[in-house]
DNA sequence: TTGACAAGTCACCGCATGGTGACATATAGG
DNA sequence: CCTATATGTCACCATGCGGTGACTTGTCAA
């Protein structure tokens, strides 16, 4: 009716993007979003081309945290700091920011399962940025050393992630409760605890935490 | 044509758990199972009712590790051991049986994503194996600590669970090459690095690797 | 005013899926 | 031998999917 084609396009894309966070990447195909969009799903086709090319339209928006989001602060501050503090802020400013992220986490679901041309950009993306966090100049010094800090980001990075995908469709994990904001702070201050032990600082525990 | 029901059944659980290892779940419908085990799929259905039935008949074969399989040696052993030690050895166990299991990687990838009655019994299942692994004896006196062993071990059994799970669509994780034996055994440093440290052990890196 | 083209609508195709009813046949018990 | 039943075969259904061709209608410019 309103013969605006931008306007049709922003519905498509808007109506993609509340399916995946909601129902997930299994339906959300095209006559699934056709349909949320109250939009003919030839168009879909004309405007973007279909399903591969419209999920790289929405992809293109950018739903991947930056660093500066990372940290909470500027990026170019990371210099100042040491290497404990750098790699408790980035890893919880990991966990932070994914939690606030259903459709990235969707993605990242989406991506244990199907490995396709995009999906693979996607990760090379974010592979890229990781490492460049890692390269920062406070890790700097211990890249050289005996202790295997990628290793041990890697580990624990990937924990993290984890419990943020599992969350949407178990309630326990060993014990924690992963619907309770409390039991996620018990995880950062895990997080604390690890990190403190490995860079042996004997930092009080929790000080960097919520409370 | 043999006319042998058992035989029937066991093609059919058989194709089914190829399938499920080889192609995922979203590869392993009614007709993809019947083709797979050169059977029709009315029979399924006559044998076992339906999906759900038939896949509570596969998983109760049993594919997730015992106790024994994650410590490499009886389980009644474990009151014995220290708990820098008896830690390192489930984890790293974890990690070791979960990469020998496909089938089990995949209904962990699958719980992921969809949530049914099914994948809550399991989940549930190994959650409970989990706590009693939490509540050997070597871990009791850290329970009242001012540490959270439950949350410290939740996260790095997360990170092992994901970076397995992640292997089969990810080649490279955080600089890790996830196709390369060697970068597994640097995450078991990794591991062994991270309890060395969390429990203030001086212990040799690596002592009880594989080399 | 008129004509060209963009924007939107409708009907259809082929295909695969989960699921079921009706039938053929081998096997065992009377 | 004959019959009941378990086993296996075949044909079919409704549904949903991705995808496309042909049509109508609005809009804007000459």
């Amino acid at each position: 009716m309103s013969r605006d084609s931008e306007e049709t396009r922003q519905k498509i894309l808007k109506a993609f993007g509340r399916l995946l966070a909601e129902q997930g990447f299994e339906n959300a195909g095209i006559n699934a979003v056709a349909r949320a969009a109250g939009v003919d799903k030839v168009l879909i086709y004309r405007y973007f081309g279909g399903m591969p090319q419209l999920l790289r339209a929405f992809a293109s928006g950018g739903f991947w945290p930056a660093t500066d989001e990372l940290l909470g602060r500027p990026a170019a501050e990371a210099a100042h700091m040491e290497a404990p503090e750098l790699a408790r802020t980035l890893l919880k400013g990991h966990l932070r920011e994914l939690r606030l992220r259903p459709v990235t986490q969707e993605i990242m679901r989406w991506e244990m399962i199907r490995k396709n041309e995009l999906t693979g950009e996607l990760a090379e993306a974010r592979e890229k940025a990781g490492l460049e966090l890692l390269g920062l100049e406070p890790f700097g010094s211990l890249t050289a050393s005996d202790r295997d800090l990628a290793a041990v980001g890697a580990l624990i990075h990937a924990g993290l992630t984890y419990l943020v995908l599992r969350a949407k469709t178990a309630d326990l994990y060993m014990g924690l409760d992963l619907r309770r904001d409390e039991d996620w702070e018990r995880l950062e201050k895990a997080v604390d605890e690890l990190l403190d032990a490995y860079f042996g600082q004997s930092r009080a525990f929790g000080a960097a935490g919520g409370e």
